[in-house]
DNA sequence: TTTTTGTATTCTGCATGCAAGTTGTAAAGG
DNA sequence: CCTTTACAACTTGCATGCAGAATACAAAAA
């Protein structure tokens, strides 16, 4: 099939079609949200330049998109530090989801396509499948996926944009605890009944499925914070 | 305790605790806001920092932020253009912000503090006098504050934040064409009844006047965007 | 020992220089 | 006359250099 100019293989670059060294500063936000650059943590801006193999320039760039975030805080005169996490702004961030998946639900009810639920579909019997290995880090990876792609599908860009960016920084807490077993399985039902909702395409059960998932979840990450703080102290 | 050397008053910049050209942004953000830098135009790194009076180093930090507002797009390798304005989009942000807003209402109602209830009280008497001298940039200048002031004393900052950047983009599309006078006073009488609801605390009824006043604004900013489309291709 | 003050180091914030990429233009070919 | 291609001017993206601010540290005084 897709067999590309075989004689010159010099300028390909299949992947980046972005220009600069934006693939840095993707690692950088993933430093950040799997937490290995803990929160409150400075972030050096020539350290950082020279793991990253990049020049100051482009990382301070990097810094005000984060900023914009909410991933990193900048201090004036002072640098930048990686956000603290506290649990009221984790709350906050939390019930302003819980608006957005209110919305969402109704949208994607109303506008997904069939190949959006099918896709859906696919990411949660493989979300399904990791619970039933007990890999949580793929669990979460695949959780994370579905409710993107389910705020996608809802076919409202700027919602999508809006949730993903508040996602970002709730995800932190998420590897920083692991998630009771019970609630565990329970959250594995409440997507059962998503999906289902979401194939009937019953806006309005979607929208309160999703509200007492969200709900569950805020208790489960306020949970997962504070025992990670005292773990901290500790 | 905090006596601060009364002899050498030299370093004195009371206003400016912000250390940097920050603001130059502020500044750019509001040319972008009111129009001056029309919506698609180019912006030029040279030109614009010699008009600014900066480098193109903040110049070029100022973009990524602004980006991340969704006030300019960033083309790769081809600079940044003030991000277009079109009706899709304008849409998907109304919708956005209406679910933010039925959230305010409910916050608001619960949690807002007496002294700001006086203040959008005040700020609403301020936006009537506007409106009875049909001072329209004034009017919008007051009401926006009362939606700003609103969402501030619903007492989450995620939620005002978020609110407050998407109204941003919103924003511009107001300068861009004046208001019916029937709809004016529509305006006027609905906000009369908001300011009633939130006095009385009335979750439930401040939003469902906040979804119907957003609604009609939609509609109102969607026709003069239109109306502002045509005027430009004439 | 504790507090204060002066100094040195480090870091940020900004300006500028250079290379790569893009766009506009004009000449050559069809 | 239209299309194609080579070239030139410009623009972005990035690296680096320098000045000002903030912090750390040490010495001196209480």
């Amino acid at each position: 099939m897709g067999t590309d100019s075989p004689s010159s293989l010099a300028a390909m670059t299949p992947i980046a079609r972005r220009p600069l060294h934006e693939a840095a500063i993707d690692r950088l936000r993933d430093l950040i949200v799997q937490g290995e650059l803990p929160p409150g943590s400075r972030l050096n801006e020539r350290v950082l330049a020279g793991q990253l193999a990049i020049s100051r320039t482009p990382l301070r760039e990097a810094f005000k998109l984060l900023a914009a975030e909410g991933l990193v805080d900048l201090l004036p005169n002072r640098g930048a530090i990686v956000a603290p996490v506290d649990a009221v702004r984790i709350g906050e961030t939390m019930a302003v989801m819980g608006a957005l998946e209110a919305l969402i639900g109704e949208l994607a009810c109303a506008n997904a396509s069939d190949g959006s639920i099918a896709e859906i579909r696919a990411l949660h019997f493989e979300m399904r499948a990791a619970h039933a290995r007990r890999d949580l880090a793929a669990y979460f990876r695949h959780n994370q996926a579905i409710h993107l792609k389910l705020a996608e599908a809802a076919g409202n860009a700027v919602l999508a944009l809006t949730y993903r960016q508040l996602n970002a920084n709730v995800r932190r807490v998420r590897y920083m605890a692991n998630l009771s077993p019970e609630r565990w399985d329970a959250a594995v039902h409440e997507h059962d009944a998503i999906l289902a909702a979401l194939a009937a395409r019953d806006g309005a059960r979607l929208k309160a499925l999703l509200s007492d998932h969200l709900a569950h979840k805020t208790a489960s990450v306020l949970a997962a914070l504070t025992e990670g703080l005292v773990k901290a102290a500790a």
